[in-house]
DNA sequence: CCGGGTCTGTAACCTGGGTTCCATACTGGC
DNA sequence: GCCAGTATGGAACCCAGGTTACAGACCCGG
């Protein structure tokens, strides 16, 4: 985990280690053409019926893309890693619609903008960069997929007990966060929280939930 | 509505007509050797933890893309209309994965199967189909990521009531079909669609729907 | 060290939708 | 015209999860 500043030169670096799949001689020309950009956690990428700006790439940090209510419901949708890139825009460059839900930097997050311009460009030149952007394509369209099912047939206390497996043992984050990852309400994730505290399989702090049975919780999946 | 014998030359002219934004030189191409395939209504394209035979467009019919459980319930994640490509097939070719759903011929249906070779080999080579197949994961993408916002947040009498506004005014259907398309069961879409007779918004019978006040129940969407 | 904001605990209550069960009715083949 | 298979009607019951409403508890800034 690198905390050093971050400049010219470290994005290169990071470019080059994040995305190996793209050659080095594109690399340098996306450094040199994108514009790097620094976003502090929570703040809010793009929105929902908001025309699109560029084609970002992850280096460092993440972001959450999800889909949100009125009545201020929230489900996140997937998360786009560092050596990923936010797919929902290729979709809106490509086909000049408008974006259809929101993203909101998760954690100090810097992304290198690829210019719409340039994107397009390299979709018809350069054979790797379209291998990637495929790629992660599919990917995604199967998460997505995969998390239709799961909200449609999957109780809550699943998966939530799936959530927290996966991103154990310990979670820095709070209740609403958790809700709002699951699509469902701070109230309902406390209660059954204070189930998996009863059985011992989590321990509860203010902010932090520490996992202690990782297997019990993995186990309910069934 | 044609309803003749289906040859080679009514291929091509379904091709054409089907698909006009790719190049009739390609067209061509695909014809010679990619294989024409008729599915008979219900019959099931490819399932869950298969590997993936070749990319097929739909030149008439409609293919229906689906997650089921173990437990038997089913949900409609989206449909393949002609001049469309089952875009889940892509992702399995390029990234050589398997199939994570369920794909059913709707009606009978006539599609083109390319095989992976030449999949392969058009995404290099062909900009036009590379757009074509772009295109299309970026509309899949966005119609999955609103379906999981119905699933999370809508209810089902809302979803119901679209679904028949969508394709009324007459629906030559089961309850038990409406059920798997929104993932629900067949006992509870007849009570609601009872709910909806004595409304007077739909007129009931045996494997029919009729769509009586439209308006209605595209007004229940807000 | 006080006070407003945020996070969590807890409980009563409600309801949408799933489960179970059985009755009825239509339909097509023999 | 009978019978098996399929589609629908209808009700009792249950429960996961959402709503509402507070009360503490912690945390930070002034």
């Amino acid at each position: 985990m690198t905390h050093v500043k971050l400049g010219a030169v470290d994005a290169k670096a990071l470019l080059l280690e994040q995305f190996p799949v793209l050659p080095p001689a594109l690399a340098g020309r996306l450094l040199a053409e994108a514009s790097l950009v620094k976003a502090p956690a929570g703040s809010v990428l793009f929105d929902a019926r908001q025309p699109c700006r560029g084609f970002p790439l992850v280096l460092e940090g993440s972001v959450g893309v999800s889909k949100s209510t009125p009545g201020g419901r929230e489900i996140l949708l997937y998360r786009v890693e560092p050596g990923q890139g936010c797919i929902l825009s290729g979709g809106c460059l490509l086909g000049d619609t408008d974006y259809t839900a929101r993203a909101v930097a998760e954690s100090d997050t810097m992304l290198l903008s690829i210019p719409p311009a340039l994107f397009q460009a390299l979709m018809v030149e350069s054979e790797p960069f379209r291998r990637f952007v495929f790629g992660m394509y599919g990917e995604r369209l199967s998460e997505v997929m995969e998390l239709v099912e799961e909200v449609a047939f999957r109780r809550l206390d699943v998966r939530l007990a799936q959530l927290l497996a996966a991103r154990g043992p310990v979670l820095e984050t709070t209740h609403q966060k958790l809700a709002d990852e699951l699509g469902s309400v701070r109230e309902i994730v406390s209660r059954l929280l204070r189930g998996f505290e009863a059985r011992g399989w989590v321990k509860l702090e203010r902010e932090r939930i520490t996992v202690l049975d990782q297997a019990a919780l993995a186990a309910m999946t069934s």
